[in-house]
DNA sequence: GCCGTTTTCGGCCCGACTGTTTTCAGTCG
């Protein structure tokens, strides 16, 4: 029972609710509580028994308390059984049709007997839909257009597929004479790990040439809708983008819009209205009273104007998720973020000597390439076959090759050291797959789980952290061990395994690779708030690959993490003092 | 259903677009 399942559920009985037509306000509890939930790092079951219990999470009272209780103690959850009992199996999914919202979905139930998008998708083809009161012939044809491009593009891509395409396309619109600034907005800005669509904004006082010029530029494979002031198609794999043109003067405000998340921007809006102030996408007004007109904005040209407005330190948009950066930004203690340009080493390479493609020299000229001062060269153990693990004999080699390297490097007055690590196989039993000789010949160890991912929660974290403890391992890599969109994580008690990183003083990894990203982001912050180290790293196996690293900043930031638990921002002299306090 | 330096009861974000409507409901972000 995950954090994220008990979420799901929170999140399927708000839906069971709005097509029940109940109270939007005890619906919206339910949603928040899902999303409070989501973006806790500590185990529900752990809060369960803590002091203050379920209902110390913000968004959590006496009534969804109780229902997350019961499922926590029984595994089931009455309420939504009962809920969901009066609808056909499938019938949620119906809610991910673009364009169909849980009124009409209700009533196509009621009217009609849909309970899946299979029968909805025969139910347009054969006409049956336009029957339905306040549903006609256009509304039919969309549907059937809306349920093709869910199966198409069913589900969301990867950060870091989408943000260069989203960079791409500034960068095209940057060009355009008429306009004068340009962004990328959206969850793609906020750095969330996977983006559904793509959003863009520019400012221009021409805005209806923008929209021309970017309709017909042959960016958009489809073009869907070509208006004045926005414009909405699909790039060539399918992907959904929009674009929005407002004035000048109402840059910084829709720039907070189009960023959201949804649940901050309805936080900034309570706030606004306790202050007697109204904010919409135009900028921050004077509240003018019931019915009256707005009238001139006291504020919205750029984002800090807004956030001042309403007495908020301007906000860094990795962290607008509602998880408690309002009150952090109030109270003047919002954290200060790590960035790329504290990075000065990549810690977590693979050469040629395993299963990368690069020669451990191409490795670090890539690193200088970028500005770091050091690097960690950390081949596969024996055990991992597939990947070209290799043992003792190998690591002597390549012990030697970098010594070698680094004496090069001081002749040459070059600032820059190769260390020399390994990234072992935690085993079955949690011991590793590298003999004394291996860990006598390395600068440090990675510890990381490649096999035996399907058992059960308790054996792996057990596994875990009994290499935590054996002292043999300086860094845990890709803890939870999810593939992003593919696999999920194992199940891993990360709190415990937290706890124990801290008592051990094992820094825990953000892979940096765009399909892993893992710790997550709600993991690094819980790992930060106990106190844990974290490593950043690319896993490189080619050049390209070391542009990850951003993905891995951008997780990070969005775990409120700062450059100073990083063993990454570190110079040389320290990490080696840490590995070496360590030994 | 949640929550309180406006409140333990009475509030709870905002605007645009679309289609099917003759004045608005549903959906989206």
């Amino acid at each position: 029972m995950t954090n994220e399942q008990v979420a799901a559920r929170l999140e399927q009985i708000a839906d069971l609710l709005k097509v029940e037509e109940e109270n939007v306000f005890r619906i919206r509890s339910y949603e928040r509580a899902a999303e409070a939930i989501r973006g806790l790092g500590a185990d529900l079951r752990d809060i369960r028994h803590a002091e203050g219990g379920l209902r110390s999470i913000s968004g959590v009272g006496e009534g969804i308390a109780n229902v997350i209780a019961e499922y926590l103690n029984t595994g089931e959850m009455t309420y939504l059984s009962e809920l969901s009992a009066r609808y056909p199996e499938g019938f949620l999914e119906l809610l991910k049709i673009p364009g169909l919202g849980p009124k009409r979905a209700g009533l196509l139930y009621r009217e009609l007997g849909i309970g899946s998008v299979d029968e909805l998708e025969e139910a347009c083809i054969r006409e049956r839909v336009r029957a339905v009161p306040g549903m006609g012939a256009k509304s039919e044809q969309k549907l059937l257009e809306a349920i093709c491009k869910y199966w198409e593009g069913r589900g969301r891509a990867l950060l870091g597929e989408m943000l260069p395409k989203a960079e791409g396309m500034v960068e095209w619109l940057r060009a355009l004479p008429e306009v004068r600034y340009a962004a990328c907005a959206g969850s793609a800005r906020r750095g969330k790990e996977t983006v559904g669509d793509l959003d863009l904004l520019v400012t221009s006082d021409d805005p209806a040439a923008v929209c021309r010029a970017f309709a017909t530029s042959g960016i958009l494979v489809e073009v869907e809708l070509a208006g004045e002031t926005k414009v909405s198609g699909m790039i060539a794999g399918g992907r959904q983008v929009d674009l929005r043109v407002v004035e000048p003067r109402s840059w910084g405000a829709a720039l907070v819009y189009f960023t959201g998340s949804q649940q901050h921007n309805i936080r900034l809006r309570e706030r606004a209205q306790a202050r007697g102030l109204r904010v919409n996408e135009y900028g921050v007004y004077r509240d003018p009273g019931e019915g009256q007109p707005l009238g001139e904005p006291i504020a919205g040209e750029t984002e800090e104007s807004l956030y001042a407005a309403l007495e908020l330190a301007w906000i860094p948009p990795e962290l607008r998720e509602d998880r408690g950066e309002i009150a952090a930004a109030a109270e003047g203690r919002l954290p200060e973020l790590i960035e790329l340009a504290h990075i000065c080493a990549d810690l977590h390479l693979h050469s040629e000597y395993s299963d990368g493609k690069l020669t451990i020299e191409e490795h670090a000229r890539a690193a200088r390439e970028l500005g770091y001062t050091h690097i960690g060269i950390t081949e596969h153990s024996p055990a991992l076959h597939i990947a070209g693990g290799i043992g003792a004999e190998d690591i002597r080699q390549q012990r030697e090759e970098i010594d070698a390297l680094n004496e090069r490097y001081r002749a040459d007055g070059m600032q820059f050291t190769v260390l020399l690590g390994q990234e072992a196989n935690i085993l079955g039993d949690g011991s590793l797959d590298a003999d004394d000789e291996v860990l006598s010949l390395v600068d440090y160890m990675i510890g990381a789980i490649h096999s035996g991912m399907s058992g059960d929660a308790d054996t792996i974290t057990g596994r875990v952290v009994t290499a935590i403890r054996s002292g043999k391992i300086d860094m845990l890599s890709h803890p939870t061990g999810r593939i992003l969109l593919n696999r999920d994580p194992y199940g891993l008690h990360i709190a415990e395994v937290i706890e124990a990183a801290v008592e051990h003083d094992v820094a825990l990894e953000i892979n940096a690779s765009p399909d892993r990203l893992d710790l997550s982001d709600v993991h690094a912050r819980l790992a930060v708030e106990r106190g844990a180290k974290l490593t950043i790293n690319t896993d490189a196996h080619r050049l390209r690959d070391f542009a990850f690293m951003r993905y891995g900043i951008l997780t990070a930031r969005r775990g409120w993490v700062g450059a100073e638990a990083v063993v990454n921002t570190w110079p040389l002299e320290r990490l080696r003092g840490w590995l070496r306090s360590r030994r």
